[in-house]
DNA sequence: CATAATTCCTACTTATCCTATAGGAATAAA
DNA sequence: TTTATTCCTATAGGATAAGTAGGAATTATG
């Protein structure tokens, strides 16, 4: 599971991914999202220090996207916040680190199998961005088939 | 990331897996598998308890699966100890939860990003089972294209 | 310049979970 | 009866999660 701080990172990203331009107050954030002001603040303080968002003091002070949205993938801000999506560190690709329990890691079945499931899930993860968070448009998972699709 | 907890769970099932008509004692598994003992007692009660593994007290004593390794799933034994495998509540097939803050389920983006991401994952964890675990062969992903596949 | 609005920084809290460990009771085989 | 084993209850230290509080620093605006 995520923590609330990724989640509460995401929908916060995904708020100002919809007007990529406009700075937003951390106030109406929480606000429009539903989180604790205080801990949005920590949140947003994290994702400015790691360059995700780019913030203003003061009066019509706020924050906004430091980049494109399609180029702040979820997979990222889910690595910044939680740490590795693997769920063995020996399967991490970002963040590998050896099991110590481990006595033979070449021939660790277990390992092949997060290995596997590491991939499976940031493929999905490192493919989808904010600019999906923000859009209107169908996921790729939500789409049917059209007549168009059926040419 | 897994708990421990899972890892070791996962490691001691690969280990009966092996000889699943074979009862073992809990301080070979430990000593094998590098699990402090009394950690690896409690998890095995769990697993106990869940059917999962079938135990015997005294002398001559131990423990072994319940079930053939090919009927127990790695997304499974994760489940128990862990719980839900996605990676929010609202997201969860097995143990779908709202999430309080969410307005509109429905229209959540974030929300499909994680049913697509849970799906992905859910596929590669239900997929492999204990069998995979103990086996020797190679697993799917490993597999590379031979004379045969090309013949 | 004064004021109001805003982010930034430091510290604290509270509860829960993780990762065990200890000691003995119950059970079973030889 | 002895020995090997699982089963049960209790405990504990440390880390992490999920906030909360208060004020300092900065900036736009009238």
């Amino acid at each position: 599971m995520l923590s609330m701080k990724a989640k509460y990172a995401l929908k916060a990203l995904g708020y100002l991914a919809r007007k990529p331009d406009t700075r937003f107050g951390i106030e109406r954030i929480a606000e429009a999202e539903n989180i604790p002001y205080k801990f949005l603040e920590a949140i947003l303080t994290e994702l400015r220090k790691s360059n995700v968002i780019d913030s203003k003091r003061g009066a019509a002070g706020g924050v906004k996207l430091a980049r494109a949205p399609k180029d702040i993938s979820i997979g990222d801000v889910i690595r910044l916040m939680d740490g590795p999506i693997a769920l063995l560190p020996c399967a991490s690709i970002t963040r590998y680190r050896a099991c110590d329990d481990c006595p033979d890691e070449a021939a660790c079945r277990l390992r092949q199998v997060m290995i596997d499931a590491r991939l499976a899930i940031a493929d999905v993860l490192d493919e989808r961005t904010l600019a999906d968070l923000a859009s209107r448009s169908p996921l790729p998972s939500e789409r049917r088939l059209t007549d168009d699709d059926l040419g």
